[in-house]
DNA sequence: TTTACACCCTCTAGCTACTGTAGGTTCAAG
DNA sequence: CTTGAACCTACAGTAGCTAGAGGGTGTAAA
């Protein structure tokens, strides 16, 4: 048995962001002292690893929710987990493809700067007209 | 002169978007009709798809804020903002780094997945076993 | 002229995934 | 028994919008 504090350092999550998993239910709500502070054991440990390794793999709290449904109950069928990671490696590639579009124009424009004044700015140029850009941005924000 | 509407239709802007530049002061307040509803005219315009385009190669809006206070002084140096775009590059090649990881982990799940029962399935499994994961993750969310 | 209807207005709340702060309590060591 | 770090709840704030309620405006046709 362990504090969240504990948990916090052996999962590398912040305390708040532990307290903020059980308040969305996404962790159950652990024991408590005599005091009232929080104790954890290795399942809870488990768990809270699980739900950081998905998100450093990007997957939303949502799919996160799905997969460890899908997890605590091992008779379901493996074919929901393997769609939501096929779902998620499609946007990872999806934003590699938009990243690399931007990169193109980034560079561009930084490597036409002529290091003059801002009226002859390529940085600015190329941001003031829109007909220059050569790639699709459909989205907004990588 | 036109409407919020059009200026949105033109620019591939929403409506709320518009008003949420002016209200954080990205876009000047503008003139009004009779009945209070607002006009915009060209220059209106080309500020705003000047921000929309620094937005779409994912310049976060303090950036901006910062590149049109450069924009509007003609007579400053452009070393400023060569930086923020050179910034806004380093930051887009970071995320590829990472992505390209993400990507690699990705796949290395899907691709192992048997289709079976979720007590075997390969993406739970992964998930649930940090020490297999080969990449350093510092950050969270791509 | 009236009426219909698309569009506009302000204000407020909600979204994701946390992070930070205030004001107070508990725990373990010395 | 006291100290100080760590804990508690509750609420506010972050970025960058987006959506909704409840009402007013503008224009074109009947």
């Amino acid at each position: 048995m362990f504090t969240i504090g504990t948990l916090a350092k052996k999962t590398g999550t912040k305390v708040q962001t532990i307290r903020y998993y059980e308040q969305i239910g996404l962790l159950p709500e652990p024991g408590r002292s005599a005091g009232g502070q929080r104790r954890y054991g290795d399942s809870e440990l488990d768990r809270l690893s699980f739900v950081r390794h998905a998100r450093q793999l990007g997957f939303s709290l949502d799919a996160i929710r799905e997969l460890l449904d899908l997890s605590d109950h091992p008779e379901k069928s493996c074919a929901e987990a393997d769609a939501i990671a096929r779902r998620q490696l499609k946007q990872v590639e999806q934003r590699m493809v938009r990243l690399e579009a931007l990169r193109t124009e980034l560079q561009r424009m930084v490597h036409e700067c002529s290091g003059g004044h801002t009226a002859d700015c390529r940085v600015l140029e190329v941001l003031r007209d829109h007909s220059e850009c050569l790639t699709d941005h459909d989205e907004i924000g990588a």
